[in-house]
DNA sequence: TATGAATGAGTCTTCATTCAT
DNA sequence: CATGAATGAAGACTCATTCAT
């Protein structure tokens, strides 16, 4: 018999059914986060999100589909942020740059990392991830963003004119990708540090030959 | 009616305790990789093994203590044959040689990250898994593999004297998992060809500066 | 399949919640009498109440809670009919007053006896059994209604007033506690004539010296 | 294909049928002792006997015949050295007397009672126990032994001629039974002081009418 | 005769989903 | 459009019993 919404969902919605999606989408990622993937049943995201179970299923077709979009969805606003990182081209120093971004894609990834890897256990889930994935365009490519920023230093001379900026941009985000799968395996913890030899490694290969340079002069 | 092992089971185990361990272990595998890790509950397993449900804790604890075994084991007969890379120092070219590597880390890494990122969703599986692999030991680390070999092709002069071969070696693996990874996600397969340029930028990386010696010479 | 509670049972109850709970626990106490405790499962309870077996977990908590609640509500709808011995101080002979005490608490006891004593086996069940009754407020206590009542005729002077009620009656109740369980055990029934020799011998005990007083004078 | 039993059976038993069977039971009454009546599962038993599961059946036709035996098989041990009260008749006080046969039956009691406990629980068990009971002879009943004290006291005088020997006994006997219930379901312990009043009250009734004898002389 | 691996029915419990209200 | 009680198919796991060895 009960027809309204609770006031506080009602409150924070405006009864606007897409702001009633994103807060099932919200409700149902905090408990995957906070009860994983397999205790995220409909009850307690119903639970989290303030309304009743059948609720539900007049915004998603069924569980699956609300999981995956809910991952996606914390993926998409986890993105939204990212700086651009072209506009520091010639500012510091080409190698904090680019430990700024891997600090950065870090932050991102640690909480990235555990919901992809939650749609690896469940082929059924992982199959409607691809299909929602294959709907939602996501512009977000890190692997761009930071090309593009080399690609300008290559521009202003400060990274050596032969580097590959693509192959580079596109390692760095491998290992910072890496990393943040190890340290979610292995239970470690703001370790990012640990990357930076790896860093220093790629930035010297993409550094102007000094040496080149020096015997010139 | 509880008798005797189907003779299936019998003529390919010979009724050898160890082996039925194994069977049953190569069992779940196959489920874990039809139906995901979710999907490979007790009774799915059982009948892929050929025997009765209760069986299973004849040979194991618990459920989970059986996927983490049949997980590891898989792991454990993938890695078998892994060659000492650093026996083909001074062979082929550097290049040829790491695109090998990463060819058959590929090869091993396409099966084996979905059954590890399997762990991810499930905290206590990630620990029976954990609480396993302790009691294994996993020297296979290709990590060191890699950092060996190139080690060596630093003595023999072919990468530069500069190199820091652990970086190296490290980000090649990063390379190798994070596109493991992306192959699984997306679905995508047999794509280890899109790595042939980040492999060749690290490769350069390293690479003795003979041209500048010889330009400078 | 999901829907409606069987036309039966809601025209029982009227949908009303607590006389589903009610309907239920009367449907357990039934599958505790004609199985015992250890056959009352879950299903055996479901199908007497012609419900759905999960449908009895909206109700309860778990097997034990709704068995001890089963328990103890047939224990209090028994109790309640318990008439207040003491107003029949006076009237009648103390030994029939007695006599009909014993017989109502019989038959009660006949009943309680079972389920009571089924709480012995499992102490879990021992547990949720306590834990329940001390939720509820069981005032029953048969010792001190017989008490009250002798001391009622004390006070009339139709027992001695050297005796002492309190062990009388706990005595008088401890029969009936041992004869009811002795009815159980051999499968006897309906055996309570037995008790007459020892609660006549109670009363004499208890009576006033009459014969000798009357002699003396 | 192991044949014999262990050595250490071998030798307690010298291999003698009968002398197997009471250790099966005597370690099946450990079981239900130290795990209850439902964690006596025939393998907890047959650890505990150090032998094989399928061994029991030799000795046993089911798992309830073997525990309604084992439970009948300590009573009947139980109830052995039960001291002949009627030897103790002139001797110190008849109230003494009785306290020292309630204490004594207590005893026993306190251990019987759980074991009798359980059987209610188990409509199947209590059958098997029935049927197993009456195959028994128990002659064992301690109301006759109480019963035939009290009767020798009389004829000493020591009580009153008049006293109902075996309302009597039956009546101490019935409390000892109660209270020994009591105690189990209250977890209560060591609380046999409880029963004194009740004891007096019974001797007392018993006692010879010193107040005749008082006002005669 | 003792063994113990194999069986599979049975246990309690959870949960996605439906639909009468 | 929201509700939440009802469903019943799983789920993991246990255990009495059998029988080939």
């Amino acid at each position: 018999m009960p027809r309204p919404l609770s006031k506080k969902i009602l409150a924070s919605t405006g009864g606007d059914t897409e702001a009633i999606r994103v807060h099932i989408l919200e409700s149902a990622l905090r408990a995957i986060q906070s009860e994983g993937l397999a205790g995220a049943s409909t009850r307690v995201i119903a639970t989290e999100a303030g309304i009743a179970a059948g609720t539900l299923y007049n915004y998603f077709d069924d569980r699956l589909q609300l999981l995956a979009q809910a991952i996606l969805h914390r993926i998409q606003v986890l993105s939204q942020p990212v700086v651009d990182l072209s506009l520091q081209a010639g500012k510091g120093s080409v190698e904090g740059n680019l430990r700024d971004v891997v600090r950065q894609a870090g932050n991102i990834l640690d909480e990235v990392v555990p919901l992809i890897g939650a749609a690896f256990s469940d082929s059924e889930l992982l199959g409607a991830f691809q299909q929602e994935a294959a709907k939602t365009h996501i512009s977000f490519n890190p692997v761009y963003l930071v090309e593009r920023y080399l690609s300008a230093e290559r521009e202003l001379g400060r990274i050596s004119p032969q580097a590959d900026c693509h192959a580079a941009a596109s390692t760095i985000i491998s290992v910072c990708h890496d990393r943040a799968f190890q340290r979610y395996l292995h239970g470690g913890v703001g370790e990012v540090e640990s990357m930076w030899k790896e860093i220093d490694f790629i930035a010297s290969a993409i550094a102007p030959r000094e040496t080149n340079v020096g015997k010139d002069s």
